[in-house]
DNA sequence: ACGCGATGCGCC
DNA sequence: AAAGGGCGCATCGCGT
């Protein structure tokens, strides 16, 4: 028997994502009564502490969208954080949300739903979306939710029956949709896991990334300046308009003027049966065809810069300065007085997470951008990462599967899979690959594009794009050798491939896949994605799994010297943690330990390194620094 | 005025 | 037989 919990609360606003408790309403079990039913505590009720920690203490609770109610909890009463993270730990901790999620993953039909005449939707995940598609009924979204705050100082007694039955019913249908998904708890194994990520995330939100004024104002200055010495003659050739916004059909038109004709994806895809027709047509007959089909010409900056047009490069420079001004530049400006909060999406369809306003996960390269983000005043910023985090998961997936892997045993002899590769590339032996000389450098990197390329499904043809933006030139020809050769290196690939094809549901061009080492399964997916799933699922769970041990440290942990320390953010194989500069060091060899330990219990026969980094500001070009006792220092840029 | 799909591009 | 994936976001252009 489980309870379903809901708070009500005063307003999240910038700065604060755990806003004053209102009320906690339930549904299904009051243990602090014995009661079953439905109820509402008020913040002030003497009872309302002891009934929240009775139910963590030893029972499990039910929430839609739980680490939103857990930071509530956690910010009204800090004494309950410990018996909080007690029902996380014990996996007693369900949200409704989540487990939507990974039911619908299961059937291939996350974040995707069919109406009656079989045209494709986007699907949501609130509570309201839920209870529509579960239940057939519509949540009243907000004739009483937005105003909690104003019955703060008001007695239960006096609330009207309205509001009192909103704030239930929401407890009411979490528990009902809660049930309904029981029936398939088979594939909710890993809800427990989502949900500790997920908390461990929205903590991180809560405390925020602050960013610096003076290194935004710089930033933006440098962007102004750079957009204003293209603006004037990209406006009189036509190709941007007075207002700031781009002609892109004037600039196809432009591009039609020179003798580079790339297409986009989308053309690629939907011509690909008259590629060559294309190919063929004269020049009278391709501007037709371009015209009618304008926009399948790409405008994007590589054609831009191979056509040698002045104004199309200038065009492509516009493009991105713009997109940094609009874009990045507004997020960093805001960071300056409110620390930035971005909210986490727990899992995505490979296991991965999401992030968005702003995404930390895609900033900029350009220089300056990460620049912006500082720790606190006396605190300094400590990045660890994991070393080739997803070639060891899809080492350990063959270990697994096949019981051998050559990638595998290559990389726990410590040597590096990309030299290695390289070497067979410039037919030299491994101890003779020297990075200094250019042509061995390049091999390299070679190697290491077909690593990360030909473990996903990755075909020749897709490979040289793909290797082109790694930056190595090949043709198709030397890409098919490179297929043939990491093909024979790592033989379990063969079998990796055959497993996946075996996946295959019957009838269906469609796969599906069981994740190893975690109950979750994703259904009805594409060949590659089945492909990429396996190991990229699992590299997110081993981050996530890290993630949560750190914030349980932080956050209960006195003895620990992570304790009070606060993440910043998450890149997919990437901690940010802000720590006193004073204990930088051991807080930085903690953080490691922790990241690698709790990492490598989900690649026991290929386990990784994660290397930690001290810095003053975030910034990718940050080395690791040590004096002379070998204790980490600060990166000074 | 606003919604939405397509496109491009950034990151891992 | 062959098949990189998956995110979020800005912008454009079209449709209601």
């Amino acid at each position: 028997m489980t309870t379903a919990l809901d708070t009500e609360t005063f307003l999240i606003y910038p700065g604060n994502l755990a806003p004053d408790l209102v009320c906690v309403s339930w549904a299904g079990y009051d243990s602090l009564n014995d009661e079953q039913g439905s109820g509402l505590y008020k913040h002030d009720d003497e009872y309302a502490k002891r009934f929240v920690s009775l139910e963590f203490e030893h029972r499990h609770t039910v929430f839609a969208n739980a680490p939103f109610d857990l930071a509530v909890f956690m910010a009204k009463w800090p004494e309950l954080i410990p018996v909080i993270f007690k029902a996380l730990d014990e996996g007693r901790v369900h949200d409704v949300q989540t487990r939507e999620k990974l039911l619908d993953l299961a059937r291939g039909t996350f974040r995707f739903e069919e109406d009656e005449d079989g045209n494709v939707k986007a699907k949501g995940y609130s509570l309201f979306d839920i209870t529509r598609r579960r239940l057939g009924k519509m949540l009243d979204k907000d004739t009483y939710r937005l105003n909690y705050h104003d019955r703060y100082d008001v007695p239960l007694k006096d609330w009207p029956e309205g509001a009192r039955h909103y704030a239930i019913s929401d407890a009411v249908v979490t528990l009902e949709i809660f049930e309904q998904q029981e029936k398939l708890k088979q594939y909710l194994g890993n809800e427990a896991a989502q949900v500790r990520a997920h908390t461990m995330l929205h903590l991180m939100s809560c405390h925020g990334f602050k960013t610096d004024p003076a290194a935004v104002k710089q930033l933006k200055e440098r962007v102004v300046r750079d957009i204003d010495e293209v603006k004037g003659d990209l406006i009189e050739a036509g190709l941007v308009r007075k207002d700031g916004s781009r002609d892109t059909k004037a600039a196809v038109r432009r591009m039609m003027d020179t003798s580079v004709r790339v297409w986009t994806d989308a053309a690629e895809k939907i011509l690909s049966g008259t590629h060559d027709k294309i190919e063929q047509m004269n020049p009278q007959e391709l501007a037709e065809y371009a015209d009618e089909k304008g926009k399948y010409i790409s405008v994007a900056e590589e054609p831009c810069i191979m056509s040698g047009d002045k104004t199309l490069i200038a065009y492509s420079r516009y493009s991105k300065l713009q997109s940094l001004l609009t874009g990045s530049i507004k997020d960093l400006e805001t960071g300056c007085t409110i620390p930035i909060q971005p909210r986490y999406e727990v899992i995505q369809a490979t296991g991965r997470t999401g992030c968005s306003g702003p995404n930390l996960q895609n900033l900029r390269r350009a220089p300056g951008v990460r620049e912006c983000f500082v720790p606190r005043d006396g605190k300094v910023i400590i990045a660890c990462d994991y070393q080739a985090a997803e070639l060891h998961t899809w080492a350990q997936v063959c270990y697994d599967l096949f019981g051998k892997s050559k990638l595998g045993d290559a990389m726990n002899k410590g040597i590096d899979p990309h030299t290695w590769l390289g070497a067979r590339v410039v037919k030299t032996d491994y101890v003779d690959m020297d990075l200094d000389n250019p042509l061995h450098k390049a091999a390299r990197n070679v190697g290491k594009a077909a690593n990360f390329g030909f473990i996903g499904g990755c075909g020749v043809p897709r490979f040289v794009a793909l290797a082109h933006g790694w930056g190595c030139d090949i043709t198709e020809q030397e890409a098919a050798l490179y297929k043939d050769l990491w093909m024979r290196s790592w033989d379990e690939a063969e079998d990796y491939f055959k497993f996946i094809r075996d996946c295959q549901i019957k009838g269906t061009k469609f796969f599906a896949v069981d994740q190893l080492r975690v109950q979750r399964v994703r259904g009805r997916c594409t060949y590659t994605s089945a492909c990429n799933s396996l190991f990229q699922g699992l590299a997110a769970d081993g981050a996530k799994a890290a993630g949560y041990e750190i914030a349980r440290r932080q956050y209960t942990q006195p003895d620990s010297i992570l304790y009070g320390t606060r993440l910043l953010a998450f890149v997919h194989d990437e901690y940010l943690l802000e720590a006193p500069e004073e204990r930088a060091h051991e807080i930085a060899m903690e953080m490691q330990t922790v990241m690698e330990d709790e990492f490598n219990r989900f690649v026991p026969d290929c386990p990784t390194h994660a290397e930690p980094t001290i810095m003053r500001r975030w910034s990718k070009k940050a080395k690791q620094v040590r004096d002379d006792e070998g204790r980490l220092m600060p990166w000074e840029g």
